[in-house]
DNA sequence: ATTGCAGATGAAAACGTTTACATTCCGCTC
DNA sequence: GAGCGGAATGTAAACGTTTTCATCTGCAAT
């Protein structure tokens, strides 16, 4: 690795302190010597040795973010939102995922202390008890889509509820009264907050309605298998509406395969709004999750919690969702075949907002 | 931060020597005092600063991956696997991603350099000059579906040109001979090789064919402009070959929504086969690419290097693909739905190997 | 001419580890 | 019982920065 400061210091005949001050825009230096040993520096081909500099400025300029897995394009996207984010502060990111259990959790809790400056925290399956056993209270953290409640973080949440409310409410307005509803895996937060909301709107719609609830993991095949027992029932639901986009789009290749159309025969919806919703056909109708602005925004949370760690944390955030009607729910009441609408990230699209951040 | 490795001495009643060998786990201290300083360390919760320890042992345990980008499930796959091979071994995973241009992507360069013990550099864009300028000779680099030569840097390439060149000799051999091209962006490896792959199969096979290329650049949104343009076509071609799936699947979108079936009016294929690939419809014939297994042997090779620094490089290892014949290109010679074939990770397809491992 | 001041620069401490080297301790052997 | 050897433990240097404090310089004010 060789060439440190000092040698710097020795090629531009000043003392170290000055290089320091020069590199790192100090203005208590001569320009006529910043220039010198920017030159030097420069022609060394000198880096800092971020480790050192770490280690007095207790700074790693870089923040981790803990995923639970890192398969889809859900986690493509959060983490292309906090990349980007980070990127735009100067910080890299480190990222961690395919934390089955509760102990590689744990595990990766702990490598990462003291390599970050702070901490973005997506695990479906983690608790507050578990956040206090591993995580250093003093380490700045933003927990993402948790059931954690605990005052003492903060956290940033999809407004799961109220996306399954607004799109169950959307189905039944439309008429739909017998609805099949997808499930993430057990125990997951994402998983069972949709469920719940799309129990809800059944409840809150009073009328008489029809439903049952599928296994799933998330997963498109998952979603398939879903699709294969939906086909193999005698009576079917006149519509599905699926946890998440993949177990959409895993239904609706098995009911096409199986020859049965969506949205004629049986109508289909999905949550995420991933970015390949719009491309597949018919395209899906699904609650749309600002899935980049999620992880942009937790990074941003989190940033600000490095800045001003004593300020008292906000209580959680929770970003809105809207569903976005596409083909596959069948035609919206204003008819219309939508193409226009079918593609390009700014389009319009006929939308029922959430609640909104609360 | 608090508690170092002094307040544990102190605690135990030990040297800070003997906690670092005990928690390091050297075999010159005794079981016994290695037990105290244990239970006491983890009473304390003490967390080694590993900017501290980075700087005595110039290791930091980390390994950076530099990407162009970061959407859409190629990159998903990718980074999955780079990290599943990373968390195998005990290394922590920091990401940059983004670079537009070259000045970009030599900050980042710069950035990560000190930073981490080994790179992992995909970056499409980049050239032998460059990276002599930017990147520190003495750090362990692989270099990623480059067009690098160089004989300094490791490398590990897709065979893009065998891969399009099997496709493309399927097509041929099952009797298409007017197919059109969907092209990635201008100056990327892989997209230019693939073309080549392409070129090379429709002269090597001699007789009449026809085919054009139209411009995309991987995006979802450049393939249904490319099946946009298709459409406008007096006489459309029998046969489309996108780059990458992501375009086969916006240009498959663009075709289902005029009303062109696909493969009877018109077949489609795509390469990398990415997992939704077969969960659209009709399921995509296409070129498979290990990305998981791509970005995990990229990082195996670079552990080896950062092992044995001094071993002479192996010349550029090029990793297989196999085309899968799923329904869009028209069903295969044997006949048959193929239904039990269109969804499983494990199974079976029909396939055609590239030249392999070189 | 002396003092004071401000700005530029340098010397050295500090950050928390690991590790080479020194010391201590203990049980042996002669 | 003195000397020896080896294992366990301690001491202190080193890693490459940043930053505090001190020094030095030149210049204006007295």
């Amino acid at each position: 690795m060789g060439i440190t400061i000092k040698d710097v210091a020795k090629a531009a005949g000043v003392s170290v302190a000055s290089v320091s001050r020069a590199l790192n825009g100090h203005d208590n230096v001569t320009a006529e010597t910043r220039q010198r040993i920017t030159t030097v520096a420069r022609g060394l081909r000198y880096v800092p040795h971020s480790a050192a500099r770490s280690l007095v400025t207790r700074r790693t300029q870089t923040i981790g973010a803990l995923l639970p897995d890192l398969f889809g394009e859900f986690f493509s996207e959060l983490i292309r939102g906090i990349d980007l984010a980070a990127r735009a502060r100067g910080l890299h990111l480190l990222v961690s995922s395919s934390h089955g259990d509760a102990n590689e959790a744990a595990a990766a809790l702990r490598a990462m202390q003291g390599r970050v400056d702070g901490l973005l925290i997506m695990s479906p399956h983690v608790d507050a008890a578990f956040l206090d056993d591993h995580l250093h209270m003093t380490l700045p953290a933003v927990l993402m889509n948790t059931t954690v409640q605990a005052a003492r973080y903060a956290t940033l949440n999809i407004d799961n509820h109220g996306g399954a409310f607004a799109m169950t409410q959307h189905l039944l307005k439309r008429g739909h009264r017998d609805i099949a509803f997808i499930g993430g895996p057990d125990g997951n937060f994402d998983a069972s907050e949709r469920l719940a909301g799309f129990r809800a709107a059944l409840t809150a719609h009073g009328g008489k309605t029809k439903s049952q609830v599928l296994t799933g993991d998330f997963s498109e095949e998952s979603g398939y298998r879903a699709g294969q027992q939906l086909l193999a029932m005698a009576k079917r639901p006149q519509t599905v509406f699926a946890a998440n986009d993949m177990m959409a789009i895993g239904c609706l290749f098995a009911l096409n395969q199986a020859g049965v159309r969506v949205p004629q025969d049986i109508a289909l919806t999905g949550f995420d709004d991933i970015p390949i919703a719009r491309y597949v056909s018919p395209p899906l109708t699904t609650v749309r999750v600002r899935i980049a602005d999620l992880g942009q925004g937790a990074l941003e949370q989190l940033v600000a919690r490095m800045e001003t760690p004593d300020a008292p944390i906000a209580r959680a955030r929770t970003l809105s969702c809207e569903i976005v009607v596409r083909a596959s729910c069948g035609l919206s009441a204003g008819g219309g075949t939508h193409k226009h609408n079918m593609v390009g990230r700014s389009s319009r699209h006929a939308r029922e907002f959430t609640g909104g951040e609360s």
